[in-house]
DNA sequence: TATTGACTTGGACTTAGTCCATCGTAGGAT
DNA sequence: ATCCTACGATGGACTAAGTCCAAGTCAATA
């Protein structure tokens, strides 16, 4: 445990915590000017690897890092200001894809995301 | 409706093709050699705004176009060899997600990613 | 002290996608 | 038939996100 990966984990410490790699860089740089891309997408990696923490790519832009990994949850996404919210939907998605519908995959996990317009972006 | 625009459309027919850009430019390109890289991007930008097309984020790496956008569907994704497969779950994914954990949001879409390992992965 | 090995660094590189100035062409006006 | 105009296409430059790599640092061990 080197200063540099505690800075990382230090950053994602929260509970509704959604940052890019880039910011994760800028909050880190912060704290440890030093600090290089190279470890901090190393880190993240490693931090994904242990289960520590969730890639969630809600946008097809840059991948977002989710430290809330030990509570299944699913995302809620405002498809005007990209805004996300964790949500826990009552029901197990993967529960409602039948064998039928699985062609012999052995299928481990459902990544749900739910798109809508935020109260902010509703109004105007 | 340009020769060009012709291609790429024709590219994209079928049941269950999930083409990155890229591979909708290089297959565009065998029949019409001088198309370019912005007019592909471009069409597939219009097909998208006509919902003629669907963009699939399944990986967060290239995105992918889904012309089966008329039938409701889901994806299942190999985490092996990155194979997709159209599914048809049972039950509607919007409606597990209760009022209560929706946070004023105007909820619209649900997207389902179910990952696991196909046949062939599985045996590797 | 010297060696080892793991971690970090910065920069080059790659991939995916966007932007923009210019060009070509089809269709309408003269 | 010729000219105009406007839309679409082109290619090249540019950006964003991420990966890769050779070299440097540092701590623990022999």
């Amino acid at each position: 445990m080197t200063a540099q990966r505690r800075v990382v984990a230090e950053v994602l410490d929260g509970e509704h915590v959604h940052l890019t790699a880039d910011e994760v860089l800028a909050r880190a740089t912060d704290r440890l000017p030093e600090i290089s891309r190279a470890t901090v997408y190393n880190t993240l990696g490693e931090l994904v690897t242990l289960g520590e923490v969730i890639e969630v790519a809600t946008d097809g832009r840059a991948k977002r890092y989710d430290p809330n990994a030990h509570q299944p949850h699913q995302h809620l996404v405002c498809s005007g200001c990209g805004a996300i919210r964790d949500v826990h939907p009552g029901g197990d998605p993967l529960s409602d894809l039948p064998a039928s519908e699985r062609f012999g995959f052995t299928v481990s996990e459902a990544e749900v995301t739910y798109r809508g317009l935020c109260p902010e972006c509703a109004k105007a």
